[in-house]
DNA sequence: ACTGGCACCTGGGCGC
DNA sequence: TGCGCCCAGGTGCCAG
């Protein structure tokens, strides 16, 4: 499900629930997501407060001061405060009970995410290779541009790869591509540096408008304040094979990119 | 060093 | 109504 807008929707919904919280106590329920939830994740967090809420590509991380909780959705997970003590429906894996009576729970019925403890998360082996963040400063088109010499790959899949941007997945790579009018299946390589300027200005508009609108709905996604985002209806590409070009009335065509669905205009598309 | 492909897991939608 | 198949927002890891 969720990919950065979800993500930093979901960040700004919890954070004036956690900022200056103590956690309690934490329950686990079902420790086996991507990677096993740490046995000492109740010992480490328990009596902590929390002082920070942030996000690293699509990593939650509520910082505290004996170390970080390092927390990843997945495709299906999502993060949402609940009163203490509700009682837990199917996939409802984890909650950190807070002392406002309040508890963070975690969802995730495919069980692709992670929840794991770091005392210093920026170097752990998950996050210490990632690349820009595609809002902040060291993302720009010079840096596609460059990273892209000689390379063979679809440009789709190459502004996909966490190394050389982190947060575009499949819906924000797909509507990028389709509103810089960049043919996804062309080789990273061939695109010039002009055009790169142009695809790194729409990743960037596209995922500021996408958490403007509280990210994407896709099925049952909602942020943490419980409420539904509205960007789903604003897709131009994403999911629309077989439709009609908002913008030349053209059929949208559909194919596999790195396994991935990848639907693009043939006419707007180049 | 790159590249493509697979795996992890569950649920929803579709065709028969 | 039921069954089986295919697909899904992510991403680490493998072999070639």
């Amino acid at each position: 499900m969720p990919e950065l807008p979800e993500v930093e929707t979901t960040r700004r919904g919890i954070e004036p629930h956690l900022l200056g919280r103590r956690v309690e106590r934490v329950i686990v329920r079902d420790r086996r997501l991507r990677w096993p939830i740490p046995d000492d994740l109740d010992s480490r967090l328990s009596g902590q407060r929390i002082e920070r809420v942030e996000r690293r590509a699509k990593y939650l991380l509520l910082g505290a001061e004996a170390g970080t909780l390092i927390v990843h959705l997945g495709m299906s997970g999502s993060l949402r405060l609940v009163e203490g003590g509700l009682p837990a429906r199917k996939h409802e894996h984890v909650d950190l009970l807070l002392d406002s009576g309040q508890a963070l729970r975690y969802t995730d019925p495919r069980r692709f995410g992670a929840m794991l403890w770091s005392g210093d998360p920026l170097a752990h082996p998950l996050l210490v290779s990632l690349g820009p963040e595609p809002l902040g400063e060291d993302f720009d088109g010079e840096r596609l541009y460059r990273l892209s010499r000689g390379r063979s790959m679809a440009v789709k899949p190459f502004i996909m790869d966490n190394a050389v941007v982190v947060g575009v997945g499949n819906i924000y790579a797909t509507e990028a591509l389709f509103a810089a009018g960049i043919d996804p299946r062309r080789a990273a390589g061939s695109v010039s540096r002009a055009r790169y300027q142009r695809l790194a200005e729409e990743i960037r508009r596209v995922l500021a408008h996408a958490i403007e609108r509280g990210g994407t709905t896709l099925r049952d996604f909602v942020g943490g304040d419980g409420q539904p985002g509205y960007f789903q209806q604003e897709l131009f590409a994403y999911g629309r094979g077989g439709e009609f070009c908002k913008t030349c009335g053209s059929t949208l065509r559909e194919v596999r990119l790195g396994q991935r669905a990848s639907v693009y205009c043939g006419r707007c598309q180049r």
